[in-house]
DNA sequence: ATCTGTTATGTTACCGCTAACAGCCAGATC
DNA sequence: GATCTGGCTGTTAGCGGTAACATAACAGAT
């Protein structure tokens, strides 16, 4: 309704404002600042300087919607505060630098509706491809990136079935390695310790083939405790607690991640309970913090880098071959037993 | 040079494809997908439920371009694995939500080089707004900042001259702060444990104000080590240790962080060295994971909550008395003593 | 019957850039 | 001298939407 006070003279730079300063046409101006096509040095020179001097700084949305290139790889994850994704994008980062493709990253804090939103928008973008997390997804999502004509690359998990490419480990079977491990070093009273999140299907994926192999030796879980939300740290310690007043004869405590393991690890040791002789300890990612703990907890790690890696190299067109799509690729967790499972 | 093996018979879907499905004009259809303007009801249930069967995902980069609107804004930070970071981007979504922007998140690793091409890259989308971590930016940073036409809120530190807008602590007032307390706590030979990171302008400021703090007093630093990468929990370790042998007689222990700090403490517990009595130990930023330390760290929370949450306010446009840009918001860090400082 | 206002829809002209193609000109070739 | 290069630059026509401005249809008021 009010007049703007201040009158709006500094209208937005474009390729004209260049053109014009610099004597040619925006075509050419176009051309050096992309280094596309023949430009004499003359030229290019007094270009680069009036667009230096200007301050003009290219609209890729008009650059993408002309040219139907867009260098975004759209990079969907359930959390940041998880320590686990940190390293995947370095991952994806690491192989994008030198393509020219650009991860922007979208979060879901594990609810399938808000995956859902995300997705719509990142594709409204038309990114040149899609990394997501997971291979569980709202049927409209599925609908989505089957449709989106780009590729999409499913991470972290390979137990399932993909839409496009999958980079991931299996959690069910490492959820087996694990359980094998510790009936092999001779713990019998087992618990376990993790998320309540009814979306963290990785997790729900390797509790399911702990079981599993427990059963095969004729073994069932002895305890379980679960949470949600708070420091995991603390949540860690605090579970622990209640798991071994509850059930003082249990011998092994697998969380569901290596934070509430440390967690525990911290709690054990102050009680001055015998690790790993009168109770075993595990967790699950191999996270750096790890190292810092007074014991090394055993743990998996799940090749987060690789999967960074392996996507952003499915997006960039760069597996070896020149596979296309379709790709399913399992990597193989190492387990680190660390110092908190008896030697056998 | 080889004919594509697969026909590309699925077009990308525009406007024009659900304009014809469902009988009315592309005007009418982009009205209904953006829940504008006056649409009978019969009308809009035939768009929409034609968009639905056609699987179409509007283009955001034509709609950018003809309405010279984007509802993106960009965040530049320095790292995702700090911990911090993941906490401000909370705030910044909290209040984004509801207002129809999204955060787009680029990372710089601390490199001014780096965050110059984020910054480009990013203005290059012409976002609605800039929120970038620190005051200290290239001049050709700056220039572009000053440049961009939109509000730039530059946050976690005010000692210095933003750009536009700023929200922050002063990190030099919060590291005389800590020094205070920690002489007022009767301790005496203190050392100084940090990152080696040239380019952590916040860390240089909190030492050089508690430096400044203790040369009041007529102390200087009994002693100082600084690390760059790895397990910044382990190296909070191996950095005590170092520390206490070198110089067996420091009663202090100051950390740049709280994870290296953790490492010091365990490390100190492990040692059965009488912490606050022999020595006092205390960290900075207030995060999360020291709650489920055996003790707990002194510290210094960094209000990053509040600050994502300010900054996107002033992005949104969001701010009381309608205050356009140019606002600098200092906020109070509490001092947490933990049990780590000797009470006086 | 005409006027007015409201609601629902369509038309037109861009937004700022790039693909594709069309010139132009100096020097080489025949 | 005519033709043919190949390097450099310009012209034209969109890309897929949306702002702004018609227009149409119809109810109620005059």
């Amino acid at each position: 309704m009010t007049k703007p006070v201040v009158p709006d003279f500094r209208r937005t730079l474009t390729l004209r404002d260049v053109s014009e300063a610099s004597g040619v046409s925006e075509m050419t101006v176009s051309r050096v600042l992309r280094n596309r096509g023949d430009v004499s040095d003359t030229t290019r020179e007094r270009v680069l300087e009036a667009a230096r001097r200007l301050g003009y700084v290219p609209n890729k949305i008009a650059g993408a919607l002309a040219s139907q290139r867009v260098n975004l790889v759209g990079v969907i994850i359930p959390s940041l505060s998880n320590m686990v994704f940190p390293e995947v994008m370095t991952g994806i980062s690491d192989v994008l630098e030198d393509t020219g493709l650009q991860p922007v990253v979208g979060v879901t804090n594990y609810l399938p509706e808000r995956e859902e939103s995300v997705i719509y928008e990142m594709l409204s973008w038309r990114p040149s491809g899609l990394i997501l997390a997971g291979l569980e997804h709202s049927e409209a999502s599925q609908a989505m990136l089957a449709q989106a004509g780009v590729p999409v690359v499913e991470i972290m998990d390979i137990d399932g079935t993909p839409v496009d490419s999958a980079v991931g480990i299996s959690h069910r079977r490492a959820g087996r390695q694990m359980a094998e491990a510790i009936v092999a070093a001779g713990y019998r009273r087992i618990a376990f310790l993790g998320t309540q999140m009814p979306n963290d299907h990785r997790a729900k994926k390797r509790l399911a083939g702990f079981e599993e192999a427990l059963a095969r030796e004729g073994l069932a879980l002895a305890d379980r405790e679960f949470y949600s939300g708070g420091s995991a740290l603390l949540k860690g310690r605090e579970m622990t607690e209640a798991v071994l007043k509850r059930s003082p004869d249990v011998d092994f405590l697998y969380y569901s991640n290596d934070m509430i393991g440390a967690g525990g690890l911290l709690y054990c040791l102050a009680q001055g309970i015998d690790v790993p002789g009168r109770v075993g300890l595990a967790g699950f990612n191999g996270v750096e913090l790890l190292d810092g703990l007074p014991r090394r907890l055993a743990t998996m790690d799940a090749c987060r880098l690789d999967i960074g890696r392996l996507a952003a190299e499915i997006i960039a067109g760069k597996r070896p071959d020149g596979i296309v799509g379709g790709e399913i690729i399992e990597l193989s967790p190492t387990l680190q037993p660390g110092d908190t499972i008896r030697k056998v």
